[in-house]
DNA sequence: AAAAATAGGGATGACATCATCCCTTTTTTG
DNA sequence: CAAAAAAGGGATGATGTCATCCCTATTTTT
């Protein structure tokens, strides 16, 4: 059994990021620790295959780049036998560089860290044995989320409402088809769902059909 | 229809927050920003009830309290009838203070903003005008996080894991009743489900059963 | 010893989503 | 024009979760 634990104080991305744990492994157990102590607490008594770290915790100075680095290495040499994923908000390839060389084996920036980029993150690790992400901005267009769809119709409402210009809807049902492992015909019916539950209640639907 | 705007440059955490708003709402639709550029450009062509703000955006300096004060600033002079929520990780009285003045309705640390928590905030805002959360931390204990437990089960466990010692399974299970708007026997049953599942499957459960 | 709490199951219907296949008409494109 | 793309529906079964009610031992309290 796949054993993971996520070092992050903020709750809403502490479990954020373990659904993406959760995500990217058939069967798995995922712990959440809020703070340093309740984290080494958990990795004395057991192990870990996997350790996501925020080093911007409780009780430490998140400008002091000495207590960044002692936050993950003491996690680090808690488990040495672990993945270890920095994840930040305050990214910068110097400080990457610098995890890299105390054994950390991905630095992730929080800005562009999406649902799904956690996958390929760890497919990086297995393949290169490292993998960094900085924050980036990549959005041009607003998210819309509608609280009458359902998952996969607001996935299909996404996906078409990102088309670029010139690309065809087909395409799109092709692509999401792919992603989701589902049959094309059944994202475009989806997609058509969608688009009549918002037409019904009068909503006024983003660019891009 | 109840509009909101989310604007917080953290991809995961602005998933996780639009979904708290779309959780206090029956029927909404909530917008997604990644910058200021796009929120402000959603601001002018649409109306918005509620608008959540991250300051600490791309282009501007997170130390710099002038560049969170105008990102807030200008946010709220686009759009004067709605709520204003202001979310932060690196929060404080003083910040709380300077935002309540120029508008804003609540103010809230990212560190133990956790799910359902802003429902509880939006009921502040109606009855006191202002809501003002810290960060703080609560945590003593990791939380689990089994990928074979059904979201109902995972609660259960959840909530039976927090059980502080002396109170007894009966009244966890009321008041998961409660929580969930549920039986109690029906609690009683996904906890007996999930441990079951749990034991089955050969897992040190957490102390606590 | 009696009462309450806990452990451990089985069976059930309601319900929503997922995924598929089918159909027609209109519009756009080559 | 002909062909492809798109809009707009209806019907279907499989599946999983939710929520409830039922049952019997065993253990712990009182």
């Amino acid at each position: 059994m796949f054993r993971a634990l996520v070092v992050e104080d903020q709750t809403l991305m502490r479990l954020a990021l373990m659904n993406e744990v959760q995500a990217s492994f058939e069967e798995c157990i995922v712990l959440g620790a809020e703070t340093l102590n309740i984290a080494t607490a958990e990795l004395q008594n057991n192990h870990f295959d996997l350790v996501v770290i925020d080093p911007g915790l409780p009780g430490f100075d998140p400008t002091s780049q000495g207590d960044r680095v002692a936050v993950v290495d003491k996690i680090i040499e808690a488990s040495p036998s672990a993945i270890h994923v920095v994840v930040t908000g305050s990214d910068n390839l110097c400080e990457a560089d610098g995890f890299r060389q105390i054994g950390a084996a991905a630095y992730l920036g929080k800005t562009g860290l999406a649902p799904g980029v956690f996958r390929d993150v760890l497919d990086d690790i297995s393949t290169k044995g490292f993998s960094l992400r900085l924050s980036r901005v990549v959005m041009t267009k607003p998210d819309y989320r509608f609280s009458v769809l359902t998952p996969r119709e607001q996935e299909a409402i996404d996906m078409m409402a990102h088309r670029e210009p010139g690309v065809k809807r087909k395409e799109i049902f092709s692509l999401m088809a792919d992603r989701l492992a589902i049959d094309a015909g059944s994202a475009e019916k989806y997609y058509k769902q969608a688009r009549a539950k918002l037409m019904r209640q009068g909503h006024p639907l983003p660019r891009g059909l």
